[in-house]
Formats: structure tokens, C-alpha cells, sequence
DNA sequence: AGGGATTGGTTCGAGGCTCGAAGTATCTGG
DNA sequence: CCAGATACTTCGAGCCTCGAACCAATCCCT
């Protein structure tokens, strides 16, 4: 039966994310970080073009009211910054400060020595991202 | 290098917890659910004996108060029911009412038809759970 | 048996998280 | 130029989580 195996493995997966946020917590706590505000940390990669505030809400599930407030934290924490995007001023972007990217790499850092996945070896671990990408595309029909 | 790839795991663990939670929010909220609600009633399995406050607690990664909160909402919604532990009247053990076990089954089923895991493939989710199962088991020496 | 320490739960109050409604600034189409 | 749409912010309400304080039952040690 296939419905008792995914119900597993949303069980399992589910674990997995409240473990590791578990986990994790005192170190956010030491970085002056909440659950809410490492996470919108994390999702600012700092090799990427600075996001807009509406594409940082479509990434973490939330709406903009929501977002706002976490970021007023984390620039009032002086780990990011906003600034008018020139190309339509409407849309604000929010790029780290040089403090945000040491802050970030730490958390990310600290995640991967904490979280039981570091448990598994290469080989697993690689055929588990590959197994967690497969759910995740819509349709990885070749470009 | 292991480093990226336990990244990688990390990041869509995450990504696949938060799309599953944000395509049953409306399901929830018809079955008159929040997500903490939901995620009480699920850790209570029908089929196990009812578990005390404590086991619910470390099952759901909160502390005491916050479960006894949880809780009261589910017993005014008439979805459990508290009684006190025969063995140890110190502990309260919660039971499902026959309405907790319909709501519990049908937010299950909802879950099921959801989440982007379904789109896996029989053979694909056995060897994902298996992965995840060993990423949690923390020792799985033979009995 | 008696009494202090421990344990399981609850209540209460504070603070963090999330959202809808309303408001401002900017862009777009006619 | 103006009406409508879009990106964001502020505000207020409600939900979630936690520590502190409290109660009741159990345990342990003498």
C-alpha cells in the first residue's frame, strides 16, 4: 500500500523539521535570532541578486504584513537592508549587511552540525536530495 | 563535498514541510483547525494507548503549557478527551472521541492528497522513508 | 509512618508570530 | 491625465509559545 508508506514520509519529514528546529534554538538564541527571523536569514542567499520583499514572502510561505515585521527586526538587528529598487520604486529589495552574511553563514553552520540528517553518508545523502527534488519539481521537464 | 549536499537536504525538508502545511491550511481551518491543533491531534494515534500530557509534550517538541493550551481547545471542540491516569493520578492521559478519530482521519486523508510527496512513486517513497528513517533513528542496533 | 524533594499538570501573564483591513507610493493602460 | 493595479507599510486582533508560580500526587529516606 502506497498511502500507509506516504504517510510515513510525511511523518518522518515532518519529525526531521521539528527535530532540527529543535535543535537549533539555542544557537539562534545566542545570535539574538528568532525562528522566524533565522529563517527569513536563511532565505537571503548572499550570492544571489537581493530579493523583493513580495518574492521573500512567496519563498517563506508568508504574506507581506508578516514579512515586514520580520524584516524590520532584522534591520533594526542591523542584518539586512532595504533599498528602493530603481527598476520600479514600488518594490523594495533587502540585501545583508556584511554582519547578516558572518550571522547567516554561522546559523547555516551551526544547522548542518546539529541536524540529524548529518547523520546519513555521502551516498544517502545525495540520493536523498535527489528523492526530495523528485517531490518537489513540478515538472523537470529538460529546458 | 558532503557540506552542500547536507544543505541542500536541509533546505528541502524545509521547503517540503512548509508547502505541505501551506496546502492543507484551508482544510484545517473547515475542519475548525489551526495548525497546532491539527498537529496535536494527528500525534495522537487511535490505534496506540492514549498518551499521557508528558508523552504528548516531547511528541510535539513543546512544553507543558503549551500543550495544556492546545489541548483545551481540542477538548472544547469536543475532539478529545482528558482523564486521569488510574496508575499515576498525577498524570492525564488524552483520548480521541469518536469525532477527534473522524477529524483526525479526514485532515490524514487531506494531508495525503496534498502533499507534494504523493507525487513520488511507490518504490521512490519506500527508499525515502527508509533514508529519513535512518537520518532519525539514533542507534538501530538490532533488538 | 512522616516529611521533604520530585514529578505531572494547570493557570497566568508576557512576548512573539501571523493575518486581514486600511493607507501610501508607484506603475500601467487607455 | 486619470482609473485601476501593484508593492509595501502600519495597525489591530488573534493565535502560539514560553517562564513563573501554583496544586496535587508520588517517591524516597529515615
Amino acid at each position: 500500500m502506497t498511502r500507509s508508506t506516504l504517510e510515513a514520509a510525511v511523518a518522518a519529514n515532518h519529525e526531521l523539521f521539528m527535530q532540527t528546529g529543535d535543535r537549533i534554538e539555542a544557537v539562534l538564541a545566542e545570535h539574538g535570532l528568532t525562528p522566524a527571523t533565522a529563517q527569513a536569514l536563511w532565505a537571503i542567499d548572499p550570492d544571489q541578486a537581493p530579493p523583493s520583499m513580495k518574492t521573500l514572502a512567496g519563498r517563506l510561505y508568508c504574506n507581506a504584513p508578516n514579512l515586514s515585521f520580520v524584516m524590520n527586526q532584522l534591520t533594526d538587528r542591523g542584518l539586512v537592508e532595504r533599498s528602493a529598487d530603481p527598476a520600479d520604486r514600488r518594490s523594495r529589495v533587502v540585501a545583508l549587511t556584511d554582519d547578516g552574511r558572518r550571522v547567516r553563514a554561522a546559523v547555516i553552520e551551526a544547522t548542518l552540525a546539529l541536524t540529524p540528517f548529518a547523520r546519513l553518508g555521502d551516498d544517502e545523502l545525495r540520493q536523498l536530495v535527489d528523492l526530495l527534488g523528485k517531490a518537489l519539481d513540478p515538472a523537470p521537464e529538460g529546458a
